[in-house]
DNA sequence: GACCGCCGTCTAACAGCGTTCAAAAATCCG
DNA sequence: CGGATTTTTGAACGCTGTTAGACGGCGGTC
């Protein structure tokens, strides 16, 4: 131990006071997102919007990528959260798994910046550089909680573990190509209501659960 | 008529003069966008690239976004070539859908390039201020081109015409949705084969139309 | 009570970006 | 060749993320 700590809590007080200003920072940069876009949030705005000049911000975070991969845990948490909650409104296997896969779909719909803050690390942002390998493992794990009541509404279904886990991809990756298709705008084949697609993706899902015990057999062919 | 043409095969040679030009810099930022990836790649380098200044470029173009508007043009028109041809080498129907489905999955899939410039439009990029209105026109001419098939193949499986338009959507939201979710490598529920996954979600679809009349009912509920 | 050291912040600057503008070079035509 | 037009250039602008060094203030030690 070279360092002797100089008195017991100090250290303490001093981590609390330095994430209290992390989070003033982060909601700083939440506002100015929100107004700017990701491409057009500057970190010279952010600093502004904070309080602080630019480089204040980097004793408080490695990079501007870091502010964003933290502002994407906080999204997936608020992401699960929701997922969550929807399917724990519902008491059957069916409904919850609707329900979670809806709320997921609506999550990103209602709230296009978390959209666009997953695309870009869908994209090749967010490259864990500096960033530590740490955390893609928490990206996937708060993945794997949000996507957790699909799997679990599947299998109390009757499907097989690997049947649900298909189930989950399956939805998942409709839910981000229809979010993807219909957040510009301009495809005109995509003007049309998509949640009204999804939603009429998961009933087929579900009803093939219900019939066969598998919407799709998970050996193919 | 306030300009008097000077002679008459002038305008048309410079034009294709021009064109020639344009062509050079479309080649060369495809180069330096192939090895340094669309962030990565820079005007002054895509001008050294072709043996130009920065300046010179624009000359030729509004802006490096039109560049990469000229190259999701090009793109597109590449995906539909490869599109109609994998339909075109099947005879039944079912086959041709099913060809011309995977074709559009495999030619994002083995082209990652191309795959960032439609998600660099789908992110919001390319927007149409100096662009042009006819950008977006040409751009959904060019995905229904690519999508025909399609669409052909389920009404002649039977599809009404509007159960094989929201079989078109379906397909290929979920094609993108593969294509993003496997793409960046970093989300582990898609380290598996995306492949296998489009395969077997196209296999049920044709099923459902060969079965029913329609995979999912386009009456929901 | 004066001093030392660290913490948090600031000023100033760097290199890079896309873009613009006036001037120069190259090209073409009569 | 002369003059007009088309292309290209060099230099600059304002912006970006980022870094280095200096400065004030606060906590703990002598």
């Amino acid at each position: 131990m070279p360092l002797s700590p100089k008195s017991p809590g100090r250290a303490a007080r001093r981590q609390s006071v330095g994430d209290h200003k992390r989070e003033l920072i982060l909601g700083a940069a939440r506002r100015v997102f929100e107004s700017e876009g990701l491409d057009g949030a500057s970190l010279r705005a952010i600093a502004a919007e904070a309080g602080y000049t630019p480089a204040a911000l980097y004793f408080h975070f490695d990079s501007k990528e870091a502010i964003y991969a933290e502002m994407l845990d906080i999204s997936l948490g608020r992401l699960a959260d929701a997922v969550l909650a929807a399917a724990d409104a519902e008491a059957e296997p069916a409904g919850r798994l609707r329900a979670a896969a809806l709320a997921f779909f609506a999550f990103y719909a209602e709230n296009p910046r978390d959209l666009d803050l997953g695309f870009y690390l869908l994209r090749g942002g967010l490259k864990p550089k500096g960033l530590g390998r740490a955390r893609d493992e928490r990206l996937n794990a708060a993945l794997a909680v949000a996507l957790a009541p699909i799997g679990a509404g599947a299998e109390a279904l009757g499907a097989t573990p690997e049947a649900a886990r298909l189930l989950v991809v399956d939805v998942f990756a409709h839910a981000v190509g229809l979010l993807l298709l219909t957040h510009t705008g301009r495809i005109r084949m995509f003007e049309a209501s998509a949640p009204d697609l999804m939603r009429r993706y998961l009933d087929e899902r579900v009803r093939g659960l219900l019939a066969g015990g598998a919407g799709l057999p998970d050996g193919r062919g």
